[in-house]
DNA sequence: CAGGTGACTCTTT
DNA sequence: GAAAGAGCCACCT
């Protein structure tokens, strides 16, 4: 990972900022891996902003891999309501990096779960 | 300045 | 095990 810059202090101006460095992370995120809004908040420096990642992807989802992020639940949660074809994508392009999923939909975060190293 | 919203997550019933 | 409620932070009106 990029060295991680002191984000105690978010900038008025850096808070545009903030989207960009989420989708840094997201495209950190290796093939063949997803990792959960939570988690690629956390590594942005919004703790508990699940929401904030969701929220950048709603935005910006076309400028990054968003098909790596997937709900706590290892399943897309409300994005197949909102974006069934969004989700349909997102489902042929993780089963094309051979990410393995369940017959609910769900993924094993166990497994597939990306760890930061 | 204050209130409401949301592609989420956690704890409790 | 599933459903419901509260909590969380940033953005928009």
């Amino acid at each position: 990972m990029a060295s991680n810059r002191q984000a105690t202090r978010a900038d008025a101006s850096g808070v545009a900022a903030l989207y960009q460095r989420i989708y840094a992370v997201i495209r950190t995120i290796p093939r063949g891996r997803v990792a959960t809004y939570g988690q690629v908040a956390e590594l942005a420096g919004i703790p508990g902003g699940a929401r904030i990642s969701a929220a950048a992807l709603k935005v910006g989802g076309g400028q990054v891999p968003w098909h790596r992020v997937v709900g706590k639940r290892g399943m897309f949660g409300r994005i197949a309501i909102l974006d069934p074809v969004g989700a349909a994508t997102q489902r042929a392009r993780l089963t094309r990096e051979r990410v393995a999923i369940d017959d609910r939909g769900a993924i094993d975060l166990r497994v597939f779960g990306w760890l930061p190293i």
